[in-house]
DNA sequence: GAGCGTAATGACAGTCACTGACAATTGACA
DNA sequence: TGTCAATTGTCAGTGACTGTCATTACGCTC
């Protein structure tokens, strides 16, 4: 199964994506040139091209498998869970696989200092914001299987995963403009804000900050 | 005030966003170049990017004239009001000021024609999901000030746009998807929408239609 | 209404992301 | 070891975008 050429392809992809990242935290996105990448890994740019459609996706290769590492830990949530619940949960519990995860590939620090440079470079962020809406539909439709609810005739999937996955993105966004970004700050930030969801939709905001 | 090289300057870029709009919309956005549009209003190439940026902009020029529109009617919204059904009103009450300022610039039908593209469109569906994250950011600092919470010390001003925006993003989506698009169909539909926030969250999901 | 300063435009060359085509190389497997 | 297929490099080409400079056109003054 694993033959001396997939060896050989998962090396170089992977140092590839290192190099990009180590590039792009380094002296920024757009001042990267794919020629760049190519040449730190020894490949000619055709090769980059070859696994990776374009320059976007290398930068968002890990974000991409986070985001993936997130849903499959929502499918193995023990059904019956009311469905904010269990979103609220998995995202409490998931951390440090995340982490054992990112770390197979790039190191933790340079994947978090990545993050600031996609919510920073404009053309990165809205490649983020789009792969982030093929995640919630998947998210949608895991939610309406484990609710047994339609999610082309209900909308309350769908309102569900959007309202979470905004909410969830701002505390990215808020996380990201932090000094100190480690996994635990981002946990709690996350944490937080999810928790601040139902009490920012009634009215009855008080002066002060929550008590 | 509206001098001639006023007038031209307006006339111009109107016309650039006539025509990128007709062209997208009958032939696709990735299969029309900048060169055909600068072409088709009979200016250079050169002269297009003088008036947008980028390929992108001309796209979502409409589009980003009705957020801010929306933005404008948030502003002008009674104070005192809650947050979240401050939003909500006005949502539904702009849909006619949106309408006729949609027709100032392109045919209403152009318009709607166009958003579907924006959904099918994968580069500029991320471009447009930027956009309207620069606008969550002016709403999150006028839903700050009318209610007297420092949108960086609560974290519930971001919280309550990004869960509506989500939602109205999601509403957007679905509408787009669907055959026939007019202005009343996208009013029905993200009031239906927004309003199942509230239901959505709560766990206890009935298990047939909203009753 | 002639002339001057400035803004708008066109023409051109160059960079960079990305693609198709074809030839060269290299691992897999008989 | 030889053959097949996958992987890669090279090259040429397209299209988005930018800087530069010469040209044109407007607006304003005398």
């Amino acid at each position: 199964m694993t033959g001396l050429r997939e060896r050989k392809k998962q090396r170089t992809r992977d140092a590839l994506v290192v190099a990009a990242h180590e590039l792009f935290v380094t002296q920024g996105y757009d001042t990267t040139t794919v020629d760049q990448i190519a040449e730190a890994v020894d490949v000619s740019q055709r090769t980059f091209f070859r696994y990776f459609t374009n320059k976007e996706e290398v930068a968002l290769f890990v974000q991409d498998m986070v985001e993936a590492c997130f849903y499959e830990a929502v499918c193995t949530e023990p059904p019956g869970t009311p469905p904010l619940e269990c979103l609220r949960r998995t995202l409490n519990d998931v951390w440090d696989e995340v982490g054992r995860a990112v770390e197979e590939i790039v190191p933790l620090d340079l994947h978090l200092k990545m993050c600031q440079v996609v919510e920073t470079t404009p053309s990165l962020l809205a490649a983020h914001l789009r792969h982030s809406l093929l995640m919630e539909e998947k998210l949608v439709q895991e939610i309406a299987r484990r609710t047994g609810v339609g999610a082309e005739v209900d909308p309350r999937p769908r309102v569900l995963v959007a309202a979470f996955s905004g909410v969830m993105r701002t505390a990215a966004r808020q996380w990201g403009m932090r000094e100190g970004t480690s996994l635990e700050t981002a946990r709690e930030v996350t944490r937080d804000y999810v928790a601040q969801l139902g009490p920012a939709l009634t009215g009855d905001w008080g002066r002060e900050r929550r008590p």
